[in-house]
DNA sequence: TGATTAAATCGAACCGGTTCGATCAAACTG
DNA sequence: CAGTTTGATCGAACCGGTTCGATTTAATCA
């Protein structure tokens, strides 16, 4: 591999020139300019990254950190993040930390590591201790999905209240009155928003909740099963479920196809956000998406923004809350 | 941050005594290296993995390459590959080609640029020039899933071949002839190894295949969609669909669910490779599957035995080839 | 006990860039 | 035309580690 050292020796000039010359090629006269874009040429120089990282004491690349890579709803983000950012010559690295805090925080602290120029991070982790770490690091990020309370950063997320609130008003002008609700992790505010937005409504319209209707899906398969089955075990069953996220919802068309319950004639179902081929499953979910194409845009160009103009690190976090959108599927029935 | 020298001065002993006795203990005496253990926690060091890596030549990370981390089946890979390499101090770094060869081939340069200390690929570019390309890098590298002609290197996959004949013969023997075959890109071994599966297994039963029957989907939701449309409109339909990959056969079911066919009793559907949620699709569709743990696991074994192992460079490269296995749904029905 | 060898430690060069103050010639000011 | 700017280039220090040959210290042997 050739150095710049040789790119130097080639050109007739000093290393110094050649580094400038490649980073601001403006303040270098035309003359030595041609000769350093040849030299480089001639021997195919190509910096080094890791030399440039270590000497700037900040890298192009951009840390992503979710739960679940594979979850569609953090992939289509990916996605868009990643364009956006190969544009800006920018390279996105992806860890997954199977939302384990720990993980997620060992992962957060290598990339840092790495002087990585920016962060996109879904947290899960809420322990004080963390929030401080997260709080004292130096390093433009945004934050998306789950706002936690104590993080001073640029948010991007949908109105998950509202969310909640969509679906459950739906089941009710359906005329569904015993709507159980199968929840996420408490210390998750997706879920706590989710689950509040269907408590309100539920309210507002002066209907009660059955306690035995609320169960812990810990937006996991197991879990989720597990909670679904709880229900459908009841003598007195509910006539809707409404799942917090995909997962639990799904887990829950499971349980009630193995236990021989027909969807939407003997229980309706909805969910929150989207799943792979949603639209081969019988019955179609009945569910409220968020925009991810959108979410994913707006922190592509909010990091990007913050990286690249960090004298604004003064501008002050910003939340972007988006709204969710209805979509009607066959999964839930007039009662 | 503190730096190797501040623990050196702390502790009173030179830099490189320091360095050594952090990655080579045993050649430092006991009194020293306790001195050297104060200082560091004294001062809380962390060495900077970036100028390890600039000095080594090598760094503790792990580069994974795959068209589509969505995909369960790179998604169960990557998992086991993270959890092996995190217990032996490596690091995955994720990437996402987007089965765009183009930037397949600058992500795999990119990687290569930080030193990772090797490379688990899922290859989909062919041109020779990128064939040299791979062939040409001084890193231990694993492909698996695609098996390209031309690179020399261990390859991790399973029996293609054999899964388009299994799900071939089974549609054989539920009385079907009219079988169509949906193809992914033939520049891609898996594709190819599956639908000569599928004619040779044909072949032997002496049943001819219909060439409008075989249609491309490119492995893709568009294409396997188009395709799956233009078997369906045909005069003289196919009994049964036998979808190369598990997009263009959900495709291929989403479309047969538009245009009003029942499955399985109108057109039969079988497909390679599971998907997430496949047990709440209606019908469960009849599958081959791969044993992606199996895979994942020795990939992550064999890759991180290259690294470990750097002097076994000469060891020849080897083909692992797992068997795939069968996994009934009710998608077939006998005729 | 002096010579030989092994073990422990050190100094300096190196990995491959960036950055900033110094230098010097050319251009501008009054 | 002396004095000051301005622009281009350079040298050296630096980022934070590793490595290897040299040197000092301790242990072994005749």
């Amino acid at each position: 591999m050739a150095t710049i050292r040789d790119v130097a020796k080639l050109a007739d000039v000093s290393v110094s020139t050649v580094s400038l010359a490649l980073s601001n090629p403006a303040r270098v006269s035309q003359k030595t300019l041609e000769k350093i874009r040849h030299a480089v040429a001639a021997v195919g120089f190509v910096a080094d990254p890791l030399a440039q990282s270590l000497a700037r004491g900040r890298s192009r690349m951009i840390g992503f950190v979710v739960g679940n890579v594979g979850n569609p709803f953090f992939g289509d983000i990916r996605r868009e993040l990643e364009n956006y950012a190969l544009d800006h010559s920018h390279f996105v690295l992806v860890t997954d930390s199977s939302g384990k805090t720990v993980r997620e925080r060992a992962m957060v602290e290598h990339l840092i590591g790495l002087k990585t120029a920016g962060l996109a991070l879904a947290p899960s982790g809420h322990d004080q201790d963390y929030l401080d770490f997260i709080g004292g690091l130096n390093v433009p990020i945004v934050c998306f999905d789950q706002k936690v309370a104590g993080i001073e950063r640029d948010f991007v997320g949908s109105d998950n209240h509202l969310a909640g609130a969509m679906l459950t008003e739906h089941l009710l002008q359906l005329g569904h009155r015993r709507i159980a609700f199968i929840t996420g992790p408490s210390h998750m505010h997706t879920a706590t928003e989710r689950y509040r937005g269907f408590t309100d409504t539920m309210a507002n319209a002066g209907v009660e909740v059955n306690p035995n209707f609320v169960v812990d899906g810990q937006f996991t398969r197991t879990a989720g099963y597990e909670a679904a089955m709880r229900l459908l075990i009841q003598p007195e069953r509910p006539t809707a479920i409404l799942g917090a996220n995909n997962t639990v919802a799904l887990s829950a068309l499971q349980a009630m196809q193995e236990l021989g319950f027909r969807c939407p004639e003997d229980i309706s179902l909805a969910m929150i956000d989207n799943v792979q081929w949603s639209s081969v499953i019988t019955p179609r979910i009945t569910m409220v998406v968020q925009d991810t194409l959108a979410l994913g845009g707006i922190i592509a160009r909010r990091l990007l923004h913050r990286i690249t103009n960090p004298q604004g690190a003064v501008e002050p976090p910003q939340d972007f809350v988006l709204t969710p959108k209805f979509v009607p599927g066959n999964s839930c029935r007039r009662i």
